[in-house]
DNA sequence: GCCTACCTCGGGAGTTTTTCCCGATCCTTG
DNA sequence: CAAGGATCGGGAAAAACTCCCGAGGTAGGC
């Protein structure tokens, strides 16, 4: 019998998944928990074969709670259960101690699989897992962006903050022309096809804030 | 015994759903499906009385799914469960026909609680929703998306998420120019004048969701 | 019923933006 | 000095956008 330690922060999802483990016979949920702080006292109480964890979590992370649970025990197999699998979070699992990782969509049977390989010493990666970890180029996204000379990375976060080209170029002092030159020059380089791409990706990077520009409100008065 | 058609594109999660709603000893899952197109064929296939649904589907959206159904049988009852519960989401599902809407962050027994009165013809909201609907700021930028109809901020969302305009029409069955012209609508009603700057409003909106930001610097060297 | 109002969807036409190609200057580096 | 790249912008064709319009559809009011 594998006791499993549950942590995510939905009950509902909670109750299913321990449904769907239990479901497999040798599996018995002995704890869940909500979040990292309640995981880990779980941990402490019950010391679970396996804890199947969430990473995004209210308060400190999943990742928190991999790390604390491995200091505490590490013997203790963590099997990290995420709808992210960006290559960046699953490595970061991984370095905290997590034995494996499969993302939420996989079916149902890899997550009992998984559970019984975890319980068993091994790793375990879901299909989908292990192709976004293995077909990455380390930071391809970072890489693309020292392709741009520092005009066009000037120019690039200006839009990407969602000037408008006419008011990039009096910015920058710069004719609109060549505003909307370097535009096409960053879209190609940074393999986008539209503006708001071009958003998403220097927001992934951190080039330009969250918080977004507070020009765009008001009523009619941005016309250039 | 209550049909009920499950749409979610997490299998694992699905399946840890209809566990726990075939549990309640009234309530059969008739159907499952992944996406908003596989979800609107098997409603047509077997016609549950009740349709579960998440929002953030890959390919369109739940929103747009609502209207499929809704606009194919004006008696369908579509209960949306998300993880989101922001309120302009909220009421564009409402305003697309869903009979109810309840945060993944509920109990389990509001599930099955929810999908009885929405079978029954009643509307059903979870206490964290009702509270997100009630307590909401009248914040202006809030007020605006409110001025979008239900397809308009369906071609916001897909927009703001990046998506060309050829995309969007694909994705939603419609003519590049009809996209256009929504588009040029949105911009109008939103008050903004870059896709740049919509897709800072829909961050911060939470009608799209972000990839984390990472930290990084500029490109080889800040200034030149 | 009928009427109004609004949403949905796209065509037409004109305007603007984007794209792609090009040449010019300047600056750095071998 | 020659080479290469970065910076800047013109020109022309392509694409996108804007604005106006009308046809259906649906919902609500009288």
């Amino acid at each position: 019998m594998i006791d499993v330690l549950l942590v995510d922060d939905h009950p509902v999802v909670r109750s299913g998944y321990a449904r769907l483990l239990e479901a497999g016979g040798d599996i018995r949920v002995a704890a869940e928990a909500p979040d990292a702080e309640a995981g880990y006292t779980a941990y402490v109480q019950c010391t679970p074969k396996v804890t199947v964890t969430d990473l995004s979590l209210p308060g400190s992370s999943g990742i928190e709670l991999i790390r604390r649970i491995r200091a505490r025990d590490t013997s203790a197999r963590v099997l990290v259960f995420s709808v992210h699998d960006e290559a960046v979070v699953v490595d970061k699992a991984i370095q905290s101690g997590a034995s494996g990782f499969i993302s939420k969509r996989s079916a149902p049977e890899v997550l009992l699989e998984a559970v019984r390989a975890v319980a068993k010493g091994e790793r375990y990666f879901s299909e989908d897992v292990r192709r976004v970890v293995e077909h990455r180029s380390p930071d391809a996204e970072r890489e693309v962006i020292n392709a741009l000379s520092a005009r066009e990375f000037e120019v690039f976060r200006l839009l990407a903050r969602g000037l408008s080209p006419a008011e990039c170029a009096q910015m920058l002092n710069l004719s609109q022309k060549t505003v909307a030159n370097y535009q096409a020059l960053i879209k190609e380089k940074l393999n986008v096809n539209t503006s708001a791409a071009l958003v998403h990706l220097a927001l992934r990077l951190g080039v330009v804030s969250g918080t977004g520009p507070t020009q765009l409100l008001g009523p009619k008065d941005g016309n250039h």
